[in-house]
RNA sequence: CGGGGCGUAGCUCAGUUUGGCUAGAGCGCUACCUUGGGGUGGUAGAGGCCGCUGGUUCAAGUCCAGUCGCUCCGACCA
């Protein structure tokens, strides 16, 4: 492709609207342009970094048997009824009506249609197991569209569907996808790590999700350097409980006055104790009900662990005249002694406490020598805090690493969640009719494509890893008006071509500065110049992208050896 | 959904506080000259429903009300 016919409109200026790299990256080097809030048109560049996503996935979904299908967008409300999700689903699916008042929506997911299908023309186990998948737009109409490709309302996604006789073919298949999936996100070049994931609102009992390691992740993981543990931190157990507390005699409760002290820090800087003598209390409330958390001073309250402990659905911190209401004081003074009429969650952590400190329920006090189990007995005791980097690995007991990642894929086991409500069942050998055992495996082909650049990308621009570049190579003439040079240039363009090698020929009348920096910008793994001194000397400089250093190689046997390299560069990405 | 910010040229943004002539700059774009290995320098030019609707006023980009959109923080998130 000659520059000079390639649709790519960079822009000099990053637009207002961007906030994370890659979403300013994938504007200003032209490679998308944003339509409405979180949706996207994707421009040529942007077009061909998709393809080479896509067919990677396709490649990995095919050898682990997988067989491409399209399903519907379009979809009606009817099976989502069956299945119950056309209530739970709320806003955030995109709905529409035909010219006759029926009721649609655009596929947020697909296990409906696809459970919907596989029902009406899957009746034997002779026809399991079955892997069927697509690449297909996807639209969730999200409370709040950002970080450009990250979160978007319409994205691309791959979804891979198992249907299974039982439990264990269930587990091949999951496997199979596992180790696919691992297959793919290497040969893109991403550091990622699949981490166990909680199996949120699609349903199902066990589930990873494969995390792109990056600065702007909006995930949390853990994981650890010794073995291969790795959580979200949203479900990772904090199952270790310290027993570094001093074995105290328990003192007699006392209220102190702790004026204007308000969060831990003050109020241990103003006792002088450690944070881990204090007990914090937080009300919380859940799905309309008031209750009370409590962990300790030095730990944070993981609100996921909390939710999913209650049961909720929806959990937010109590606002402060609800506080006041119920325990009488303002936040920063609230405790779990004589607090009535809530039930008390507290922490694992919580009941090892020895005179501690906590609220006293009164504007300005706190209370000294507070005991669990003397002065106050929790409703419950589990698991609540957030865990910690540096804490013991459940498995191994080595420090724990913590790191913040992109989700671009996670996988399923839906077990009968699905199959069961929608009736797609199977007959068995002993004519036994059974359901269908589901497994699902997503992953964000657009977000993945953001992920790359959130990893790869220096102050210039995009540093494309090779397999998903949208070309291999650009040769830039460093003035066309010297006709040698150009004629060296196109001539080894052609060279290139006849090799089968993707290659942008910069032909433009621009001056070499200006290609070189844009160049940079939109990431081109590999760039040859042909230049004025270069040229005397029968060679052509030759620049990786993710390299400082230019080497000069002579022109004669070029287009082969780039070939050579290029293949050699490609190893790295299998 | 709660809270904050912003809508003026393709992009980045002045101008709005205190209403007043024909609405500005840089970048980009067009033409020409210059330059030619890291967004070269210059000359000339094109480009605006000042988000939209209504109101106040002799007069509105500027004040008021409403509305739409974008964005940030939070909540939420297969």
């Amino acid at each position: 492709m000659r520059t000079s016919e390639l649709w790519v409109p960079t822009l000099r200026e990053t637009p207002a609207e961007a906030e994370v790299v890659s979403h300013k990256l994938l504007l200003r080097a032209g490679f998308i342009r944003k339509t409405v809030a979180g949706i996207y048109t994707y421009l040529p560049l942007g077009r061909r970094v998709l393809a080479k996503l896509e067919q990677i996935i396709r490649e990995e979904m095919d050898r682990a048997g997988g067989q491409e299908l399209v399903l519907p967008i379009v979809q009606p409300a009817e099976i989502w009824q069956e299945s119950g999700r056309w209530e739970v689903y709320g806003e955030e699916m995109f709905r529409l009506q035909d010219r006759h008042g029926r009721h649609f929506c655009l596929g947020p997911t697909h296990e409906e249609i696809i459970t919907f299908i596989v029902r009406n023309e899957v009746n034997s186990y002779k026809q399991l197991p079955l892997l069927l998948y697509q690449i297909q737009n996807k639209y969730r109409d999200e409370r709040r569209p950002r970080f450009g490709l990250l979160r978007a309302r319409e994205f691309i996604m791959k979804d891979l569907y198992s249907f299974d006789r039982d439990q264990k073919g269930l587990k091949e298949s999951y496997q199979k996808m596992y180790q696919a999936y691992s297959r793919i996100f290497g040969r893109c070049g991403l550091k990622f790590r699949a981490v166990q994931a909680d199996s949120g609102a699609i349903g199902g009992d066990y589930s990873h999700e494969f995390m792109a390691l990056a600065a702007v992740g909006e995930a949390v993981i853990v994981y650890c350097r010794q073995c291969d543990y790795a959580a979200n931190i949203e479900i990772a157990a904090a199952n270790t409980v310290e027993h570094d507390f001093v074995a105290e005699t328990m003192l007699p409760i006392k209220e102190v006055s702790t004026p204007e002290q308000k969060t831990v820090a003050e109020v241990c800087a103003f006792l002088g104790v450690r944070p881990d003598k204090l007990i914090k209390t937080m009300l919380y409330e859940a799905d309309g009900q008031l209750i009370a958390a409590l962990i300790r001073g030095d730990r944070e309250l993981n609100e996921f662990k909390l939710q999913k402990q209650l049961g909720c659905r929806e959990l937010y911190l109590a606002d402060q005249d609800k506080v006041k209401m119920i325990t009488g004081a303002p936040a920063g003074y609230i405790g779990p002694v004589g607090l009535k009429g809530i039930p008390l969650y507290a922490d694992l952590e919580v009941p090892y406490l020895v005179n501690a400190i906590a609220g006293a329920n009164r504007e300005g006090y706190h209370l000294q020598n507070v005991n669990p189990g003397r002065d106050f007995i929790p409703d419950a005791v589990f698991d609540l805090r957030q865990v910690e980097a540096g804490e013991p690995c459940p498995h191994c007991g080595s420090p724990l690493e913590k790191a913040e990642g992109i989700e671009v894929g996670q996988i399923f086991q839906l077990g009968t969640k699905y199959s069961e409500p929608l009736g797609a069942t199977y007959t068995d050998e002993q004519g036994q009719e059974r359901p269908i055992v589901m497994g699902c495996y997503d992953i964000g082909v657009s977000r993945t494509m953001a992920a790359a650049v959130e990893q790869c990308h220096d102050e210039r621009g995009i540093i494309w890893p090779l397999s998903i570049a949208p070309y291999q190579v650009v040769i830039n003439p460093s003035s066309i008006r010297e006709h040698e040079q150009y004629r060296t240039a196109e001539t080894l363009y052609h060279e290139l071509l006849n090799l089968g090698v993707e290659v942008v020929f910069d032909d433009r009348d621009e001056r070499a500065g200006m290609k070189f920096v844009e160049a940079d910008l939109i990431g081109y793994p590999l760039r040859l110049t042909v230049g004025k001194r270069t040229l005397v000397q029968g060679t052509v400089d030759v620049k990786w992208r993710h390299e400082q250093q230019e080497t000069t190689l002579p022109r004669e046997g070029l287009a082969e050896r780039i070939k050579e390299m290029l293949t050699m560069e490609m190893e790295k990405y299998r």
